[in-house]
DNA sequence: CCGATCACCTAACAAGCGTTAGCCGAGGTG
DNA sequence: CACCTCGGCTAACGCTTGTTAGGTGATCGG
């Protein structure tokens, strides 16, 4: 996946998903303009115009980027829930969705960081389609703490979709420091859940 | 600030600073590279050529830029804590913490968001000047926190480090959505101080 | 064996990038 | 009045960007 790889086989076979990948790098590591058609060629070992074979334009790559990588996220993070144990409890449904979520969002989805810097870049009616999946992935939060209202787990209050703001701000910024060679994301999730179900303070 | 100043007055008079906060704006809303000096020029109503006069090159606009936003953050940060009252409880400290911290990062502060992205693209040797700045703040939280904790406000545990960095990319994140007309930020820093805190489960 | 298709290539384009050189009018100072 | 500095300007440079046109060799079905 690095570089060079024609020169083993005759077939470079630098599949598009493979782009996309490299793309969602790109992305992370450097941002919308800092990702040239160059860059992601050189990473794939082709060369900038034979990109254009697989996808149309730069504007579709990141397209498919932002899209695999938030859909398949929250594939991920569902499918998680729908193994657990049928009447799991808040407290473990709520520790398995950030788990899931750490770890999509930092190994497969480093894809899908797509902040407002990148809806500001992306042409309009793309980001459009994006904000709509944030928006999904928004209310998946959001319907998952009101069972846990519902459950009597955990307090209601005017200010929840606030709290879920911040919340789900602590587990996005963990791109910029995670590293799952240290500590994997269940163990993360732990201190993170428990960090949101509890706080700090003494009892 | 906007545009066309010179147009009443014969003396356009677009001072340095004024380009530092319309630069941060770009970082902010663009990232690095979407961040040309013609674009800082067209905000600041001059032209790209013209920004030489003031400042060397685009990098040094970026390092000042950086470098006045965490500091002065940071100054604010610490003189807000200074005001309190001697003996202020530990929650009250934080809360306040958190209050300043929100209002620069997203007023003035909108300048640091220096986020591992931006440090990969700037100087090296510039970027390890800014990482240390970085460092500094989280020492300032996690000197705030061991205070917490000495007092017995808080509970110590071995996850501190990991809670501290959810707690500050909690904050961090803000920015992607906080909008200072709707919410204040000591309004905000009431809630996430007390998600910080309490947590949200039911006692 | 032959054409087609695949997956890449080279070469070039216009546009935009950071940056430099040199110019100009307004305002203050001798 | 002459002079100088200030804060801009225009024009151009070499380079990189996304993108297109057209070519090339390997693989494969008939």
């Amino acid at each position: 996946m690095a570089s060079h790889m024609q020169s083993q086989e005759s077939r470079a076979e630098c599949s598009s998903i493979a782009l996309l990948e490299i793309t969602a790098q790109l992305i992370r590591d450097q941002g919308y303009a800092g990702t040239t058609m160059r860059r992601i060629a050189e990473q794939a070992g082709i060369k900038a115009a034979s990109i254009y074979y697989h996808y149309a334009s730069k504007d579709e790559i990141i397209d498919r980027v932002l899209d695999r990588g938030i859909v398949e996220s929250m594939a991920r993070v569902r499918q998680t829930m729908a193994e657990l144990p049928a009447g799991a409890p808040f407290c473990e449904r709520f520790t398995a969705a950030i788990g899931a979520y750490l770890a999509t969002v930092n190994q497969l989805g480093t894809y899908f960081i797509a902040t407002r810097q990148l809806l500001n870049q992306i042409p309009p009616e793309l980001a459009e389609r994006h904000r709509q999946r944030r928006v999904e992935l928004d209310r998946f939060w959001a319907d998952l703490l009101d069972e846990g209202y519902r459950e009597g787990a955990i307090a209601e209050s005017g200010t929840n979709g606030l709290a879920r703001l911040f919340m789900l701000g602590a587990l996005n910024w963990s791109t910029e420091w995670m590293d799952l060679s240290r500590k994997s994301s269940d163990e993360l999730a732990e201190v993170a859940a428990s960090l949101f179900l509890n706080g700090i303070e003494t009892r």
